[in-house]
DNA sequence: TTAACTGCAAATCTTTTGCACAATC
DNA sequence: GATTGTGCAAAAGATTTGCAGTTAA
């Protein structure tokens, strides 16, 4: 693979935010800075990032997917309210157990999705 | 609400399978008996059952959305080979503990998705 | 009768892709 | 110089929606 100026900046993005962005903002940040940056390379080029490992993806039913430079074990919440995606910090080790003792079948990954009220969304619903 | 020929035609198909169809699969199906059903209808359909508790929506990233009438605490396997969705039995009671530890947020629901290879494409890809 | 439901087609939203040009090695 | 990567626009796939007509209560 070859070095590319817009998939550096789009890694960089990635990992300089916790606030799981979507392609969309990516681009949109990133313009600031590289105005001709195209969103078919920022879906392009996250989708090599993601191949690579240096990035994740975050799916979330009926929403745009977002991307996660943080690696380490983790699963993720969808507050309904203020649609923001947080980090859980799930324990690894005993969902993994769960997870692996379905039979028969191969497992290769899981993603647990949260869905609720943020912190502070349930701090003002209340 | 009112009775709806359709809709309950869409809730006998989606009961009566174990396949985890698509909103697609189902509008298709049933034109065998129902030949003007549109897919405007079947989607709109889905999404009252699913809304009113009577089937549950099963989401795959980058896949169409299934629907399940099994209302039992379960999870899903998605087969990257045969592009199935499979009923796994997790525990619910385990699951739940491990989600409901999360401090602050409030939790109203979660979906534990698996993927890999299912029992039959395990064996044959051996 | 009237409000909900349907069929149809068009619109929407996210993501991918074809192609000509630009950048990297 | 050969390829990979990019920008742009068009296409694709899933789902929703507007509207005029139909059906249940």
């Amino acid at each position: 693979m070859r070095y590319s100026h817009q998939r550096e900046l789009i890694l960089k993005e990635v990992l300089s935010r916790s606030d799981h962005p979507t392609a969309e903002q990516i681009c949109t940040s990133l313009r600031a800075v590289c105005p001709r940056l195209s969103l078919g390379t920022v879906y392009r080029d996250l989708n090599t990032l993601v191949e690579i490992g240096k990035i994740r993806r975050v799916s979330i039913p009926g929403e745009a997917d977002r991307f996660d430079g943080e690696l380490g074990s983790h699963q993720h919440m969808f507050c309904r309210k203020c649609r923001s995606v947080i980090s859980l910090p799930i324990p690894a080790d005993q969902l993994e157990r769960l997870v692996m003792a379905c039979p028969d079948v191969k497992i290769e990954k899981y993603a647990l999705t949260v869905f609720g009220l943020c912190a502070d969304c349930a701090k003002s619903e209340a």
